[in-house]
DNA sequence: CTATATATGACTTAATTTGTCAAGTATTAA
DNA sequence: TTAATACTTGACAAATTAAGTCATATATAG
């Protein structure tokens, strides 16, 4: 059904709170879920997803948290995405991943619509910025 | 991940092997297996809920099967998707669904991005149709 | 030193996907 | 009429993935 995950909910959700903090302090887990009510445990979990992606800092110990490690314009919805979980690979018709496809990718007539989806998924996700949401621009 | 799931794929690859048969005589679930080697009773599935959703017809008894119930140029790829899994629904932002989104949908600003893909997804697969896979066009 | 916060990795639970099966009904052909 | 073929229905089981929790460790401000 293709439906969007919490993991990205979530993980969109964080970077948002992050973008529209001050920029300067860093925001915990605790002030996110404030705002949000994002489960916090597993709030932390994604957080750290961001941080091993190079999306976020972290600072740990008191007055710690999280801070945006880039200028939201340089931040693509598909970074976030990639980061929390994996990458948005909609198909699976390769020469190795051939139980995941029909095995037939020369001959294969319904592969070419898969495609084209997988392609304009990725094309609105990397041509998004975190900028965008935040400054509710087009 | 948003992947394709196989009821999506096994779906489309019956649709397209019906397609591509001579469209008088009916197929057996058996003569489809043979072509594309889906699991016999998961591909039986799918064909009843193919011919509920008004995709195909079946034909029961000795020489019975399946055949195209419309014109492949009339089958849209979001048909056989609603089909075989239901609506497309990439998101879950409505007042029914309130858990299923961050609740605040008049201010949200992740909600953009979420409703731009839904929208870009359903479009592609309303504009092609069963007719554009099997003749190779655009 | 203490309170606050992140780090890590294992773990549990719930939901969904994927696949199987048995018993029943309809149809054709011999 | 009978045997063989093939769809119908509904329930079930297994496998995978998603979603969420927790205990323990480490770091830092004050
Ligand atoms: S090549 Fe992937 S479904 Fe056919
Ligand atoms: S309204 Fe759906 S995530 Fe915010």
């Amino acid at each position: 059904m293709l439906k969007i995950s919490t993991r990205c909910r979530y993980g969109l959700l964080a970077m948002v709170e992050l973008g529209q903090h001050d920029g300067q302090t860093p925001m915990s887990v605790q002030d996110i879920y404030q705002k949000q009510r994002i489960p916090k445990f597993y709030l932390q979990q994604l957080l750290v997803k961001l941080r091993r992606n190079g999306l976020v800092e972290s600072v740990r110990g008191s007055k710690g948290g999280f801070v945006l490690k880039k200028d939201p314009k340089q931040i693509k919805i598909l970074d976030i995405v990639k980061a929390v979980e994996g990458p948005v690979q909609l198909i699976f018709c390769t020469k190795k991943a051939k139980d995941r496809c029909c095995r037939r990718i020369k001959e294969c007539l319904t592969r070419p619509v898969w495609v084209e989806l997988h392609e304009v998924v990725n094309k609105v996700l990397s041509e998004r910025t975190l900028h965008d949401l935040t400054q509710n621009l087009p």
